[in-house]
DNA sequence: CATGAATGAGCATTCATTCAT
DNA sequence: CATGAATGAATGCTCATTCAT
């Protein structure tokens, strides 16, 4: 999680207070994707952090709000992770797309690797908090979603994607694969070998079922 | 559900009692799905069948317990629902493997319309109860891949799909995508133009990206 | 108290029930009325019935809920205590309104000697809960003030009492002398022999200062 | 309020040290009058002034210490406001403690209209904190009946009072009526016609209820 | 000396589970 | 065997008070 406070003139009460809170975040985070969001308790987190559980009350409202706090971090983590890649007006060619996509994955595969209670978060978790969050969910999977069409509606315009191509619901299809991995990978962390196929798997399979026809 | 008792050469006191605990079943269902397992009482279970909330501790060991069932039920459901598809070895062609995975999509299309809640019970609620539940999500996800990977190993045999096909790595992605539209579904039940463009993305994205590459 | 739960045509564990909520009453009364609403926690009240604290949840809604029926329960049984005599239009000269008012401050110091406790709760206690409680009270000397209006307007019909007499705001000042006193009572409950003389100076002060000017 | 400090011989620091103190209590009685005492944090008070909470604690003892310093100046202000009036000893007809008796009022009700807050704290709030507090207002009733009672003595000595009266015991009632009115002006502050009644029929009560009997 | 961050005792409330009827 | 009354562990949250800065 990037939390840390970036100290930018402020008194040293201040920066130690914004650190807390990323601190109170760091550790919810922690407790939420191990035990999960009911079966955690607020003094579990402030005796994570070896802080009274008062003192969680004084950075955040109840438990719901630090679960909000703690999956923002979590998606902006991940955004953050995959952030530069989304360049789909760059991509000129189904090879450059190839390349570009095998370097998402490997981005993802990076995040995945360094931050997967973010994953179970977002995967696992989030899911059946209440219908709010449910929302927030779904709205980032719609986020993905949309990043991923960017890419299939330029790849169709320039012409080495497929023009019967359905960018709206291919987009759904690309990140529900993406999240098949990614729940893998949580599954079963140790088998590298998978990991790797598995990357392989959804280059080969996006390329060709995107890819024009060829000239033939 | 298909919880309902196969009344055979029971007494008319033993149908009843098997009859109640799929009533329970059921009911628990409901409310799970509704308000979510965590937002359920025992008492909302009882209170929806009109029993007293220690009957239910006659016919389940506990709260765990009965989720246990429900979602055992819903995952039956499942694959009853898609059973009769489920013939690899008669797929012959690309073409015959278009029409059987359009069968497919149609039979889980046809279950997420009459069966929303099994489908937000295994999709977003029962990741988020404990590491053994989890565990059985996990499985289900296995047995759909398994299923999802026979499709493809029969095909690459026969020829008809790739050869260098990585079967279970491409059954995951596969799986993906349906879970994807499946969760779409559920964010987005009445989008009912989505839903039959998704799938025809779908087919179309995997007979391209898994036919063998033309005699070319 | 008059909680005693009325049992009639009821099942044994109908009236153990109401019996019981009957208790939590009584139970809430007293610590109520000696430790104060804000002193007094749930599980004092259980454990003063050795009661597990869940149970009182079992019978009222919530900390506020029982205050409320320990006021009604207070004021019910004051209600009765005096109920007998308030028959305004049986007196019939200032000599049977003094004996009226005797058998009033009687009943009245009866009652306070009986239940000090209910006195307290409404005198000293309920006024600091909040509005909604505190109209309550309001309420309830409104209702005093009523029916000591009733006295005066009839009194003053018949003749007996001063042509010129405010029946309202009398009323108001009639009752405010049985509060005083009343309140004197719980600040001083030994001294008896106040409590006689402040019974004659009421009398002697209402029918003086209420009595029609004598022909002269 | 008159808690504003006298500056004499103090340096700067010690009057401004005198005034926050004299803020404090002022910002303490306006929240506990609103909100009433339970309800009212340090940091509503603390809050109020735009000072830190601890800061509270440089000038008060503890949340209870305030209230005792609030009431007191609450007190004190009545006190003041009717002060000038309690001469007994200059009354020497009925007339002239009728007179006196309006004079009263009239001063109380400019106290009641300018001060309700004090009213609602006397009379409402501080009866159910503790017994100790229960015991200042107690005392407080006590000292509003000496006065009283010294009128009816000397009334009573000079002769235009009735020479079977009670004194003590009557005074009581007189207290009675006064905050019977006091409360009513809390509950229907609008209500100036009533106000006005009540007046009159106050005085008209004692005047007719204390006189000595007419020559006959 | 003012501040407000930290603290933890304290309390209301919920609910899974037990068990006497 | 169904019932629902009783239970108390568990937990979210508040706020008076302390004390380092």
């Amino acid at each position: 999680m990037t939390t840390t406070a970036q100290a930018e003139g402020l008194t040293r009460a201040q920066r130690q207070k914004l650190q807390l809170r990323a601190d109170i975040i760091d550790a919810a985070f922690e407790e939420f994707a191990e035990r999960g969001y009911h079966q955690t308790a607020i003094a579990d987190i402030a005796q994570r952090l070896g802080i009274g559980h008062g003192t969680f009350y004084r950075h955040f409202e109840n438990k719901r709000d630090i679960l909000e706090h703690v999956l923002d971090a979590a998606i902006e983590d991940l955004t953050n992770a995959l952030r530069d890649d989304f360049s789909p007006e760059k991509v000129n060619s189904l090879a450059e797309y190839k390349t570009q996509l095998a370097s998402i994955l490997k981005k993802l595969y990076a995040f995945a690797q360094s931050n997967p209670r973010a994953l179970r978060l977002m995967l696992l978790e989030a899911t059946s908090i209440d219908g709010e969050m449910t929302k927030r969910i779904a709205a980032m999977h719609a986020e993905g979603q949309r990043v991923a069409s960017e890419y299939l509606q330029h790849g169709k315009r320039k012409g080495f994607f497929r023009s019967n191509l359905d960018t709206k619901a291919t987009a759904t299809a690309v990140v529900g694969m993406l999240m098949a991995g990614s729940m893998q990978y949580l599954f079963q962390p140790e088998d590298k070998s998978f990991q790797k196929a598995f990357g392989k798997a959804v280059i080969d399979l996006l390329t060709a079922g995107l890819a024009a026809q060829p000239a033939a």
